[in-house]
DNA sequence: TTCATTTCTTCACTTAAGTGAACGAGTTAC
DNA sequence: GTAACTCGTTCACTTAAGTGAAGAAATGAA
């Protein structure tokens, strides 16, 4: 596990060892159970995840429906964006699997950034890479029917298609369950016949 | 134009006199006409905008059709997220109206930014402003139908819907124009009786 | 002004997503 | 082991968006 957390990073900035030390004995590493919700409606979110192993799912309760609208997978961030107006949240993370993950909050932010102002520049960066990510994501949503959408995550992301329940991931492409069904049947029927 | 330019800046940061005449002196300020192509599919984006008065939007060209993914107006600032990684752009930016802009390159922001440290403060808390922004936008996007998007535009951006053609604000509700003539009198006819 | 173009709406028809119900295949709990 | 639940699929029906055509209104250009 510390040698995925370090070959990450090493893209961005080289450590010391007396970083890398630094930085395991903030206690980071957090094993957490399939279904865990990691963060509710109506709470104020503190914490910054980093999938190691495993899958996080973002998702909104809207009359009485789940809409999931990201999963993070190994290697991915995920900064709740309440977290700077320090509004509480109005929706939920949850566990999709078993998972290994990096959790911060602002005091080990704080300080690990305060000791190693390398920290600040690789945080930068990253949130400008996940802002052009988001863009694109965006673009390419708006841009798409859910078929288009389907066919470009089979692309993108076949191991969600793979390791997600049907109905979150129907949701994650704005559909109803019962329409991701028919529509990988008319694909298939394409593809067949 | 001046004034709209410093209010805008002085929630962020104070400038000294000094440092306004330096932007000022920079030559930023560009009255641009409506109808005109700022950036072009294929085109590498250079320069950063920053909407003092009227409107530009942004669209791809799929299949021969436009589809618009967003639209800035007074005080929206239009980073276009190719820059970073300097890939050819996949889309294009149009003006709405006859429109004052505040354009910038990546030589002038050096520049500034290297006499003026305060710039880069203010560009990083606008950068995270901008992605928290974006993850609000495109949650509400995915959450909702066209009709509720529609609904949900005359609550917070009313200008829009005057100021814009009505073919540019369908696509960007993710419909047709036909769609959006027939949402639109299914409205009106809920609302009348 | 006049002609042409763009823009918006309406209509009839097609296609795809929403809804509610039902069923079988797993899973989980007791 | 069995009952309860979840999950994915299918079906029939409803609703809304896509398509192509047509026409009225507004806009622009010669």
């Amino acid at each position: 596990m510390k040698n995925i957390l370090f070959d990450f990073i090493s893209k961005y900035v080289s450590l010391t060892e007396d970083e890398k030390n630094a930085l395991l004995s903030l206690d980071l590493f957090h094993s957490v159970k399939k279904g865990t919700v990691l963060l509710k409606e109506g709470q104020k979110s503190q914490e910054s995840y980093f999938v190691l192993k495993g899958c996080i799912r973002v998702y909104y309760m809207i009359d009485g429906e789940e809409k999931t609208t990201a999963f993070y997978t190994e290697l991915d961030a995920l900064t709740p964006h309440r977290v700077l107006d320090n509004a509480p949240s109005d929706y939920f993370i949850s566990c999709v699997e078993d998972s290994i993950l990096l959790v911060s909050n602002a005091d080990m932010e704080v300080e690990i950034n305060s000791k190693f102002p390398k920290f600040e520049t690789m945080c930068r960066i990253l949130s400008e890479e996940l802002l052009t990510k988001q863009q694109i994501d965006f673009d390419a949503f708006k841009t798409s029917s859910p078929e288009q959408r389907y066919l470009n995550l089979l692309q993108k992301r076949p191991d969600l298609i793979q390791r997600v329940p049907q109905h979150q991931l129907a949701s994650y492409l704005g559909i109803k369950p019962q329409s991701l069904s028919r529509l990988r049947a008319r694909i298939i029927e394409k593809n067949t016949g």
